[in-house]
DNA sequence: TATGAATGAGTGTTCATTCAT
DNA sequence: CATGAATGAACACTCATTCAT
């Protein structure tokens, strides 16, 4: 499905002020001024708002850009035939290392998380973007390598010990692997 | 020899704006209004400011009394006789039954965590409050009975599962016995 | 090659602010306030903030403004041919005259020369308009037309005695002739 | 004329008071907070408002009170029978070394002089203060010692050239002779 | 489409003054 | 009389959004 025809708009300016978004409120938070958002991205005050209706909408936006990039970025590489928890231990290994490569990012979508401004409707359309990984999920309880439990319930505990792995590893990025190794720990044989 | 006041601060009042900017906090986030927050206290906006220099300085106390009163429930009815896994679980369903009566105090809390308007000073001072959860942490690993690892990360894992499991109480409340249950297995089986 | 404006910024809105600043600073001070300012220029509140970047920058701005209108009006149709004491008369008359017709001008200045608002590098700034008069002031000295002095303190005597006669202008208008030429007799019999 | 009957406060608060104002308002202009006035005199906020009503008429009251100090300053070791020139040197010496000395009070002089807040009828109280220093005016003028204008110029035109005198000792106090003389004479054979 | 000047409601904070203690 | 907490109007400045160019 191609965009460009809804939005005859340039598909550049728009990742630029995308871009622009999450380091400026990894900056400054959701406070974060239009004007100076744009202006990072190199476009005039009022063209953000071609781009998008208002800051609510960017906001909603950039949410769910940086959910589909997260997806994209954890399933890169998946081998479907490998045993569960090689599987599991490849979507981790790629989501720690896809937050300690990108800080800015990982600001940014904290604030987005907690925030009453990303409505449900974007977190719904967020988690569609997650349907690969949830039918990981899905297989491995079915297959009684996981404890049974609610998918849900665990992909959030997946994403917290995730959290909280990068929060070390930003602290001490030489010991990455050492945090990378505990926390996959910590989730596998709590859920497994 | 104290000069005798006109009219001592008041602990009432202070009391008020704190749970009034956890309450209107809860509602709009970090950008609620301090005029908004001071009138859901009942007190005048100058008066804020008596007893909080500025905006900051609010949030960061709030942060620590917060923090206070997190570690002081959990503690609440703590035997130290008990073995590890019970001493452990106390713990744990105090704290999810916390979470779950106090919503708006989950959600500032969640705002305040995410801030950069929360100082280091204030985090730090906010850990000393858990010193004593964090002995049961020490203990309980130099006796072999948690796995090798940073107490420090442990305790992050516990707090992040914890809020997954919060979550899922908020959405289902009448599943909360279930998801308390859940929750702490993933914990203490994964970290065991 | 200049990026084309949606809308320049328009010297008229300036003047405008600036004059305005005078008429609101006449009447209540250097505590004027800049929604007043701005009401009296017809500009919303927001737009004095595009033309200048906060209210000491006004300040600083409208005191330069002030400096170089009373030179350029001091030097107006002054002939360099003419002797000593009638070029100091032509000044001198220009300035009373000027101060005559624009007494907000003058009591906006005169709160803006005691003020710490208005910076030591805005005050050399506008000593530089100056300096066509300052080359007056330094021919006399050289010639011996006027007693060994700093040209300095010469300059700060004339303002100081054209200040007074300003006053007792500003006080009984029907005698300004009387005063003008009371004023410059005391400055030029007190310096030559 | 005691004061001690009619208010039976603390003449120290009250001088404590007026001196705190001085310095704080040589700091921060007319603008100087009451609050901070009140604690650099030591009292608390609210004792201010009982030694003067409010901010305006502290204002007024300390124009007035700085008016008599400088009156009493310029005539102590006045001698009446010395010839006109000798009289007047005194009196400009005076004035020339209170100034030196009271930086603050200058500085709080000149914001109360240009201030609307004073109002008229304590420029005339002040100006009493003056009543003998008038008379000498007077007496010059009709002995013909001075030439013919309104004694209240000739007082204008003196302290006019006074203050340039002192704002050149400001910045250069080890010149102090040099510029006390030169003033006094451009005012002298201005006036004389 | 792109620009950035213009808008004005909204924000944190100050401060003269009042008044309960 | 003395205190300082309490008040709320006022202020400088910001910012999302609009719209003339």
């Amino acid at each position: 499905m191609v965009k460009s025809m809804a939005r005859p708009l340039s598909e550049e300016k728009r990742q630029a002020i995308l871009e622009s978004a999450i380091n400026t409120m990894a900056e400054l938070g959701l406070g974060a001024p239009t004007a100076r958002i744009a202006k990072g991205a190199g476009v005039a005050e009022g063209t953000l708002f071609i781009y998008f209706p208002n800051k609510d909408a960017l906001l909603n936006e950039l949410y769910l850009e940086l959910k589909r990039e997260i997806a994209e970025e954890m399933l890169a590489g998946y081998r479907s035939d490998a045993d569960h928890r090689t599987q599991w231990r490849h979507v981790w290994d790629r989501y720690i290392e896809w937050g300690a490569k990108h800080p800015a990012r990982r600001k940014a979508m904290r604030q987005l998380v907690v925030s009453d401004r990303v409505l449900e409707q974007s977190r719904v359309a967020g988690a569609r973007a997650f349907e690969d990984i949830q039918q990981l999920f899905d297989k491995s309880l079915s297959s009684g390598a996981l404890r049974e439990q609610p998918a849900a319930f665990l992909a959030g505990v997946m994403e917290a010990i995730a959290e909280v792995t990068l929060d070390f590893v930003a602290r001490q990025p030489e010991r990455m692997e050492e945090f990378k190794q505990l926390g996959f720990q910590a989730f596998w044989t709590g859920v497994a």
